[in-house]
DNA sequence: TATACGTGGAG
DNA sequence: TCTCCAAGTAT
């Protein structure tokens, strides 16, 4: 009789044990290689800000972002008490906004439950909202040197070469899988931390993914199964998702002398509770377009068409138009969709409304 | 399990 | 231009 529901299981998992010291080696010997803002002053609070930013991000985009963050926010108890518009407008262009509202929403709970700080137990902080297994193993490894393996894209590329294993990392199971097939050989103490941003590192500089491995330079070119055997550059295998949806956009710079209007989009979806250009569903003419405002009670001085924007997100692409609007008279205007709009000045689209990079093309054209 | 969720850099 | 993808998580 065979199992239906068999666990998956990696191939020559036995080199794993051996892969931990020239791993550790190789780290120690980099420290000068990459110099990064959060390994200076390692804290709980530190380590978990640029895990949550290091999401689906690379450290080149975060550094900024990280450095102004840490100064306005020093610590978990200014997060928690932080005005809301403020906190997006740090995380402005830096994606994926959610990450922002669960960090104060964890950092909230952190108060109430935990005294204001970070708990050293993996269960705990998976528990919190925006940190997953990988976040937790990150945060649990290098603030409190807990044995855990922070499975990212890194560790997940180098596993699959040095196993020379052609599994989906796609799937889930897989990452569950190197897990479970790494936990048992990792230290505790400052090494937890060190072999998981070793892996880390290694991939970002040697285990180079799209094919072109720096196998020469890898500590693990003698251990390495898919060195061996000539196909680095094939893994790891990744099944491709689906293609993204298109969506027609009519968008309008509408000023007002120097005012210009803003709408807030809806506080869940896409964008969530950002503020954006009013605009409208499909490619409207400049008949539509003069209907349209008309039935506003809206009076245009002048109308400006704007170059074509095509903004892509990884699971829709936008295909905008633009028109810029000069308006005569202040008037109180309801949008389409009944949102108010809102009169945002010059210095406060720069400092207080947080607006995301698909409407900046228009922002920054000069009319 | 599959999909929603941003952005910018690289080949 | 186009595809991939980078220190993933939530649902």
């Amino acid at each position: 009789m065979r199992k239906q529901y068999t666990p998956l299981q990696l191939p020559h998992t036995d080199i794993l044990p051996e892969i931990v010291e020239p791993l550790l080696t190789w780290y120690r010997g980099q420290s000068t290689l990459r110099c990064l803002p959060w390994r200076e002053e390692v804290t709980p609070y530190h380590t978990w800000i640029s895990e949550i930013m290091l999401q689906q991000t690379r450290a080149s985009a975060v550094i900024p972002y990280y450095t102004r963050f840490l100064e306005v926010l020093p610590d978990i108890a200014s997060l928690a008490r932080c005005d809301d518009e403020l906190l997006m407008k740090l995380w402005q262009g830096l994606g994926y906004y959610s990450r922002a509202r669960n960090l104060k929403k964890a950092a909230c709970q952190i108060v109430e439950d935990f005294g204001g700080q970070m708990p050293a137990d993996f269960a705990a902080l998976l528990a919190l909202p925006g940190i997953g297994r990988y976040t937790a193993s990150a945060i649990g490894s290098i603030a409190f040197g807990l044995p855990l393996p922070a499975v990212d894209g890194n560790i997940l590329r180098v596993t699959m070469r040095v196993l020379q294993c052609g599994e989906d990392i796609a799937q889930l199971s897989v990452r569950r899988a190197v897990e479970d097939a790494l936990a048992p050989h990792y230290p505790s103490g400052e090494d937890a931390g060190a072999l998981n941003q070793a892996f880390m590192d290694l991939g970002a500089t040697v285990c180079l993914p799209h094919g072109a491995p720096h196998c020469a330079l890898c500590p693990l070119g003698r251990l390495c199964l898919a060195y061996a055997a000539g196909s680095a550059e094939q893994l790891p295998i990744k099944v491709k998702k689906s293609k993204r949806r298109i969506e027609q956009k009519t968008v309008l710079v509408l000023r007002q002398g120097r005012a210009l209007a803003l709408m807030k989009r809806p506080e869940k979806g896409l964008l969530a509770g950002l503020w954006e250009l009013p605009n409208l569903p499909g490619h409207l003419t400049e008949e539509e377009l003069r209907s349209w405002l008309a039935a506003r009670g809206l009076h245009a001085l002048t109308i400006t068409r704007l170059p074509d924007v095509r903004h892509i997100f990884s699971h829709v692409e936008w295909q905008m138009q633009g028109w810029e609007v000069e308006l005569s008279a202040p008037e109180a205007v309801v949008a389409e969709d009944d949102s108010p709009l809102v009169w945002a000045s010059p210095e406060e689209l720069a400092d207080t409304y947080s607006i995301p990079s698909a409407f900046q093309y228009f922002l920054h054209q000069k009319s």
